[in-house]
DNA sequence: TGGTAATTGGGTAATTAGGGAG
DNA sequence: TATGTCCTAATTACCCAATTAC
């Protein structure tokens, strides 16, 4: 189960779900609906539909834990061509918690895809990738409202000073320097760990 | 249908595609063509066909806007690392048929990106791009099924028989030699256009 | 042409949803 | 503000043979 790919979820969410991951009972969803506070669609015989960035959007105006309780499972993405570093990677991030999903983009493509289609909670990203600038991916991600909120870590084998103070001001939460010192990936882990509440 | 000719590749919708932009289970669309609500054509076996035209219709009908590509206009991305090229075939493109949506990726997260969040009708692939191994992208692009009836055409500066033969059996719709030949491109968009019933 | 996985239709039962007054 | 209940309607789950897609 360890490089599985496509985990696709279903685009909208049923009053019931939305009630689920708020803790309240689907009553009090058909009240904020009504009253505005939640954006929703309407299905042609009248029951509502949520997309996941409105009730993002809502969780966040109504200051409600907001990110965790809609992701489930942590989800990690790791941007590497180097395959054996990948792997390794993803070896020891499986060891340290097996609940953690790992997946891997040999390239940039396929880190464009499972940006959108995976919504990884955390990305390792290497900043070095033939055809892929790292710094304007991690910038794009921050750019926009859908993704602003993963973490980024860099990683990159020739750090110099001016490479890493430009990825921190990217919003790259932390600059790894390779070989990868593991110690330091373990406490970026712990603190995905202690996001999850559930 | 405004002026299409042949009936090759008919913007039929199957039940679950109907589904998918009603945000409801594909059972449920056979419940609103059974009560007569949702006019369908069926095939020879039975199953149910939708035209777009009729979606839209029941979607007036509900009250329902449909945000998503059944009444959209036709999206094309082209994928091209050379920016001159990218902008000719942009221009081209646009003066072709100005309602035509064209966006740039000039590298594979690019493309990654658009073609889960844009959702195009349309890629022109460029085969020789570093970092992206276009063939694999083609292939990836028609094994999934959220993604297989997009068109592809690829474009390659070095047509080996082999490669061309490669790419074709990937899926794509025709592969076209550098330098580009409009008149072909001018065909191809011809048939997106016929796709249109807007 | 042939093989295999995914989708579909039919029918009925079970679940969920909306509206409104409490 | 959030929720429980009643009634009716909309949506979905389940089973299995046929059809369709690749």
């Amino acid at each position: 189960m360890a490089n599985s790919q496509k985990p696709e979820s279903l685009p909208y969410l049923t009053p019931t779900q939305v009630a689920e991951k708020f803790k309240v009972s689907p009553i009090t969803v058909r009240q904020w609906s009504s009253s505005g506070k939640l954006k929703c669609q309407t299905t042609p015989g009248g029951h509502r539909r949520y997309l996941p960035e409105d009730v993002a959007e809502f969780a966040k105006s109504a200051g409600i834990s907001l990110d965790d309780l809609s992701t489930g499972p942590c989800r990690i993405m790791i941007v590497e061509d180097d395959s054996q570093l990948a792997h390794l990677l993803q070896e020891f991030i499986s060891s340290y918690d097996d609940t953690f999903e790992v997946y891997l983009a040999p390239d940039g493509f396929r880190a464009g895809e499972l940006l959108h289609t995976l919504k990884p909670d955390l990305i390792l990203l290497d900043l070095m990738m033939p055809g892929m600038n790292g710094f304007e991916v991690c910038e794009r991600i921050k750019r926009s409202p859908a993704t602003r909120n993963i973490k980024v870590v860099a990683m990159t084998g020739f750090s110099s000073e001016h490479n890493v103070t430009r990825i921190l001001n990217a919003g790259a939460e932390t600059c790894l320097k390779k070989p990868i010192d593991f110690a330091l990936l373990r406490d970026i882990l712990a603190q995905c760990n202690s996001k999850k509440t559930a």
